[in-house]
DNA sequence: ACGTTAATGAACACTGTGTTGACTTTCTCA
DNA sequence: TGAGAAAGTCAACACAGTGTTCATTAACGT
């Protein structure tokens, strides 16, 4: 928990650094669990002992890695609360796929078969929260009977176009990507 | 690799059994990574050494046990290509989740926070290939420019009401589930 | 330039791994 | 049913990675 007005030191900023860098370069030849500490700071050059001055082991190295990418997604969708309620969802769908691009390294790796479950889940609950809050078409029919299993339709179907999309290597604007997704969650995904 | 055609001693059936149902047993408490080999094989009540004479190490484990499913599901989703063409994506939705009920146990740790990536992915590989060969309306569109992204939102889309299905114990009935999974696909999932 | 803090390097006990060989038990099928 | 094959047990083994320590060195902020 790095308090939020100080900086941290350069060594430590330094130090994070690379140690992110490492891991997820390592997460695209293999499987988080097979990752040691030893390789990891051996590919970031530094001493073994460091690691557990930050990080408890891998996975929860991991997990404050993802903290991290969650914060700023959050902070991203509250900012459509103070907007015209016609454009949210297309502005708000906009959002996360740019914020997808800017960090699609980390995003691709996470949901790829090196990935990470727990990562789904927590993207899962993120955006039920927050989307719940801020759009208006999702709030007027949550308590339908179906609601859950349209919701877990909606944000699966999603992450696997993001991830389509990651893997291609973010080619198609973001602005078309969010028009695809609006249209597949509005008209369905078999009418091209 | 048993051999198709020999039965397999019962004390191989046994085992294997014992195993299976130690490690699902595990899956639902913890991380596959948090899961030893000795743990589970004091909890099947064997000899440590016994795993060895099967399996490599824990994911290698869980990597043949999701071979044996997927088996199953391949050769369930062929059945249908003798069939006539207008109820195939219908009857193969409701198959899918036919086969999901049976194996719900299993399904619901590996979509589950513990579960595993690599299960999605060998999941989005099979429907992919298996439902190309047989569902004409997929067949139809699969030279269209964005084909993978439609067909990536609808295999994860499907995944995630699969997963919200299991996680409420399969309560709905398994065509319900098959009616809504083709509405989605069709006409949307935002429209309740 | 100073006091503070981060990083290093070496050592430590410890846990789980994967394999071995001699043995006992259980199965198959002739 | 009984002989031979195969599965499972038990104890032991070297080994790799873990997580922690402590004294020492290097880099930082002001």
């Amino acid at each position: 928990m790095p308090e939020p007005g100080k900086k941290e030191d350069r060594r430590v900023r330094r130090t994070k650094k690379l140690l992110t860098q490492s891991l997820t370069r390592l997460m695209q030849e293999k499987q988080v669990k097979e990752i040691t500490v030893r390789e990891l700071t051996d590919l970031a050059d530094m001493n073994r002992g460091t690691f557990y001055l930050y990080y408890k082991d891998i996975f929860d190295m991991l997990q404050k890695t993802e903290d991290e990418l969650f914060e700023g997604l959050q902070s991203i969708i509250d900012l459509h609360e103070n907007e015209p309620v016609t454009q949210r969802t297309r502005s708000v769908l906009l959002d996360l796929f740019r914020f997808t691009e800017e960090n699609q390294e980390i995003v691709r790796v996470l949901l790829s078969p090196h990935g990470d479950m727990i990562f789904l889940h927590r993207l899962f609950e993120v955006i039920r929260e927050r989307c719940l809050r801020v759009l208006p078409d999702l709030a007027a029919v949550r308590n339908e009977a179906d609601f859950d299993y349209h919701y877990s339709f909606m944000v699966f179907g999603i992450a696997g176009l993001i991830r389509s999309w990651v893997n291609n290597g973010c080619k198609e604007p973001a602005a078309r990507m969010a028009d695809m997704a609006d249209a597949m969650i509005r008209q369905g995904s078999l009418n091209l």
